[in-house]
DNA sequence: GCGGGATGTGCATACGTATGCATCCAAGAC
DNA sequence: GTCTTGGATGCATACGTATGCACATCCCGC
C-alpha cells in the first residue's frame, strides 16, 4: 500500500541490460540511442513504472523547468482565468508553475522571495498589480528573468506584458463623448500601480483632447468597497455624473451594485464602463459595456518574453502593451447609430 | 546582469571557516550547532546572498515539500477562491503547490500523471470535479497521498473532504416546502461526480420526506449554457416550476439571467436556490439563496488530512464532511415568519 | 582488405545537500 | 587529577540524473 519502491534509471538499466547513462539517453530528447537499445529501455521503464526524477536532473542541467508564478486576491475574476490560460501555456512547452500567494505583510514578502531562490525555478512571473517594487527588484537581482503579468513598473528594466491601458482610457473618453455624455466621473484601479494610473491618465488626456476635464476622481483602490462607496459619493453630491468609468470590471460590479441599490437605473441614470472584460461582464445581470483585455495575446506574449529571457539571458527586457478593444454591451448610453467602425 | 554565480554551502563553508556540514546544520531546524559558529555561518551566508537549494535537499530527504494541486475550469469562483486558501495554508506548513491545469483529452491526463510523479510531490490535492477516476487511482497506486477536495469517490479508498452535500440538499428541500412551494424542479450538477449526485438525492430524499417528489430533474453538467437551458426549457413547460434548485452557484447565476432575460421576476414568480455560496452570490445583481460550503473549514480539513498521510504513509483513508449552513438571501420566498432557528 | 568517419555505448564524475559515524573538546562529577 | 558525558564538528557518502570522454563497433568507399 505505501513504501512505494523507488525506481531509478539504475534499476532499469540492470534489467534492459545496458547501462545507466543509456537510460538517460533514452529519455533525453535528442541524444544518441540505437533504436533497438531505446526499445529495450522503454520495455524495461514500462515494467518498472520507471519516471524520471525531474529534481535530479534539475540539480544536473542547472534548470528546473518550474516557473514561479505570483498571484494575489483571486476574487478579481480576470486573474483565474489568466493563471488557467498561463498554466496551459507552459504546461504545452514543458514547464510547470510553481503558485506563490502573495500576502501584503512585509515578513511574508521576504519569505516569499526566499522561497521563489530555493526553489531554483527558471523564472517568475507576477499576476497581480498589488506586489510590491522591492519583490520584483530582488528577484531579478539575483538573475532571475522576471516578466510581469498586467503591470508595469516603467524605469525599473524589468519585462511587462500590459494592455495598451492608457489608449484604452482615451477610447472610453472618446465613446462617452460620443454618447453625449458630459459629466464622466472616474472611479479609478490602484494609482499606486501603473495600470490604474495609465487608463485614468488615457481616460484624462482623451477628455483633454475634447476641451473637457473629468468630472471628479476617486480612488477605487481595486476594492469592491471602496469602489461603491466612491459611486454612492459621487451620485448623491450635488452635481452627479452621467458616466463612470470604473478601473476595472470587478469594480464596475460592485459600483453597479451599488447604483441599483440606490434606486438608479443603468445606463438611463448613468452610464457605467469597466475595464478587463471578464466572462463575467457577458453575464445577463451586468452586461457591462468595458475594455476587453486580450487575455490570450497578452498570455501568449508572457511566456514568450519569458522563456525568450530564459534561453538569452542577456537579452533587453521589454514592455509589451496589446490593443485593447472597447466592447459594447448595455451598461452605457450609445452614441447615435454607433457601429465599431467608429473607434 | 546575467550568469548568476550559484552560491553553494560550500561556498558559505569556506567564507566562515567551518565545513560544509556545519553549514547545512544551521539551515537544519533541530540540528546541533554552537551559536557561535551558527552566527558565523548565517553572517557568511548573508554576504554571499546563500540560499540553500530545496532541490537538492529534496533529494537527499526524498521529501520535496510540493503538493501537486490539480485544477480544471477557473471560471466557477470557488475553485480560485479555494486555491487561494489551500495556497495560504500549505505554505503556512512549509509546504509550496506545484500547479496543474487538467485538460479533458486522454493523453493530457497521461501527462498530468507522468508529471506528477516526476516532480517527486509528496502529495495531491484534486480540486475540480471533473477529474477523471483513473487519474486519482494511479496516482495512489503510485504510492503519493492523495485528498480529493470537494468530490468523493465511494468505494475507492482515496481520501476526500467535501461538505455535507446530501444533507445540504435536504436542507433545500425542507426549506422550499416550508416556503409554500409544491413544484420543485432540480437542475443538478454533473451526475458523473459525488457532488452532483449527493446533492440531488439529498432533495429527492428531503422531498420524500414530506410525502412530495421533484418536478422535474435535469442535469445542468455544471455548465452555464447546459443550466440557461434546461431553466428555459423547464419556464416553456405547460406547468413550469416555482422553485428551481441548482446543483451550484456557478450555474444558478445563469438560471438566474435566463429567467430574468424571460421577463421572469425572482423570487416572485420561480425561486431558485443554488450551492456553495461564492463571494458573488452575495453581490447585489443577484443576492442569492444559497447553501455554504464553509471554506476555510474545507481547506483546514483538507491540508490536515494529506499532511498526516504523508507524516503516517500508512493511515487509514478517511472521508470528511462537513456541515453546510443554508444562507437566506433574496432569491428565494421564504417561510412565513421564518428564522434561522428553523434549520 | 584497409582506413576513416559516423554512430552507439560505458565509465566516471558532477550537481548541492543531508546525515551516520568518528572524533574532539569542554565541562562536570568524583 | 582522571573519567565520564554530552555537545559540536568534520569526513565521507548517498540521493538520481546528465554528460564529456574514450572506446568499441559498424559501414562504406577506395
Amino acid at each position: 500500500m505505501s513504501a512505494p519502491p523507488r525506481i531509478t534509471s539504475l534499476d532499469v538499466a540492470r534489467l534492459a541490460g545496458v547501462s545507466q547513462s543509456a537510460v538517460s539517453r533514452v529519455f533525453t530528447p535528442g541524444a544518441s540511442v540505437a533504436p533497438k537499445t531505446a526499445a529495450k529501455v522503454r520495455a524495461a521503464a514500462k515494467t518498472l513504472g520507471y519516471r524520471p526524477n525531474s529534481l535530479a536532473r534539475a540539480m544536473i542541467t542547472g534548470k528546473s523547468r518550474i516557473i514561479g508564478l505570483v498571484v494575489a486576491y483571486l476574487e478579481n475574476q480576470f486573474y483565474p482565468v489568466a493563471i488557467e490560460k498561463l498554466g496551459h501555456a507552459l504546461q504545452a512547452q514543458g514547464y510547470h508553475v510553481l503558485l506563490f500567494m502573495a500576502s501584503n505583510t512585509e515578513g511574508e514578502m521576504e519569505r516569499l522571495v526566499e522561497d521563489l531562490l530555493a526553489y531554483q525555478v527558471d523564472g517568475i512571473i507576477t499576476a497581480s498589480v498589488a506586489i510590491s517594487n522591492d519583490v520584483t527588484r530582488r528577484c531579478s537581482d539575483a538573475g532571475i528573468p522576471l516578466v510581469m503579468f498586467n503591470r508595469g513598473q516603467p524605469g525599473s528594466g524589468l519585462s511587462s506584458v500590459t494592455s495598451a491601458n492608457a489608449l484604452g482610457g482615451r477610447k472610453v473618453a472618446q465613446f462617452l463623448l460620443a454618447g453625449g455624455h458630459r459629466r464622466i466621473a472616474h472611479i479609478s484601479g490602484w494609482q499606486g500601480a501603473s495600470t490604474g494610473r495609465d487608463r485614468a491618465r488615457g481616460l484624462i488626456e482623451g477628455l483633454a483632447e475634447a476641451g473637457q476635464q473629468p468630472h471628479a476622481i476617486i480612488d477605487g483602490m481595486f476594492d469592491r468597497d471602496t469602489a461603491a462607496d466612491a459611486a454612492r459619493t459621487l451620485m448623491d453630491g450635488a452635481d452627479p455624473p452621467d458616466a463612470i468609468f470604473v478601473g476595472n470590471d470587478h469594480m464596475a460590479f460592485a459600483v453597479m451594485d451599488a447604483l441599483r441599490a440606490m434606486g438608479l437605473d443603468v445606463p438611463r441614470d448613468v452610464s457605467v464602463v469597466g475595464y478587463d472584460d471578464v466572462p463575467m461582464a457577458a453575464w445577463g445581470a451586468y452586461r457591462l459595456t468595458t475594455v476587453r483585455q486580450p487575455l490570450m495575446r497578452m498570455v501568449e506574449a508572457t511566456v514568450e518574453t519569458l522563456l525568450a529571457q530564459i534561453d538569452t539571458p542577456d537579452r533587453a527586457a521589454q514592455s509589451i502593451e496589446i490593443d485593447a478593444p472597447l466592447i459594447r454591451r448595455a451598461s452605457a448610453r450609445c452614441p447615435e447609430g454607433d457601429t465599431d467602425a467608429g473607434l
